[in-house]
DNA sequence: CATGGGATTGACT
DNA sequence: GTCAATCCCATGC
């Protein structure tokens, strides 16, 4: 059994990440994550761009941004509200501040130590698992020492779509939890799934009666 | 050095 | 629907 299903020749390269941040936030559905050992699927991600003031980087480049100006296909983790670590991926060119926050996984591997690490029973449905950024970070027990780290050849893998995400299904909506820049329509979302997270965009299951 | 805000969640009304 | 928990970091004195 191999520890990592995603080795360097897998993992998406770190060129797929310096093209327009909503490029890659709607190409990153449907992708796998991967860390110590447990897997899923992205169902759920927002695009963050330093033109726009709902995005750490509007402020500019400083201690705490500066891996979201760095090298794209790198993880910017950060603590939100002082509980939760969020897991991105640095996007566009060095030196543009634009990342993709992770918002929700359909879970595929290692689900009995995502519900160990999340601290729930045996009992716990598979959906709550991943379906928040908070949530899956403490799924995969990704941390704050993973920031700046590798996507590619780091402890926090990204590969690309299975043939059965080929071509999901995906809805677009507004950003959550957000105060500033709150009509952009930057929230991509896989239609019908139940792991997305709430609220779900209005269009959520639209089109998507069978799933 | 003190203060205030925030890309969240879960518990409670 | 509302609200507290909790901490990193930017800002201001």
């Amino acid at each position: 059994m191999c520890a990592s299903t995603l080795d360097g020749a897998r993992a998406l390269p770190g060129d797929f990440y310096e093209r327009p941040v909503l490029e890659v936030a709607r190409a990153l559905i449907g992708c796998t994550v991967e860390h110590a050992g447990s897997a899923g699927v992205i169902v759920e991600t927002e695009a963050y761009h330093d033109s726009e003031p709902a995005s750490h980087a509007f402020i500019g480049v400083t201690p705490r941004t500066r891996t979201l100006f760095g090298a794209p296909g790198r993880a910017y983790v950060y603590r939100s509200y002082g509980i939760h670590s969020l897991l991105n991926a640095v996007c566009e060119p060095e030196g543009v501040g634009a990342g993709v926050l992770i918002r929700a996984l359909e879970p595929v591997s290692g689900i009995e130590a995502m519900r160990a690490r999340r601290g729930l029973g045996a009992t716990a449905r598979v959906e709550d698992l991943c379906s928040g950024p908070g949530k899956l970070t403490q799924a995969l027990g990704v941390t704050l020492a993973d920031n700046a780290s590798s996507l590619s050849s780091g402890p926090v893998r990204i590969g690309p779509r299975s043939a059965q995400w080929a071509d999901p299904p995906i809805v677009t909506g507004t950003r959550i939890g957000i105060s500033r820049a709150v009509d952009l329509p930057w929230r991509f979302c896989v239609a019908g799934n139940r792991n997305v997270s709430r609220p779900r965009p209005s269009a959520w299951s639209d089109g998507a009666a069978g799933r």
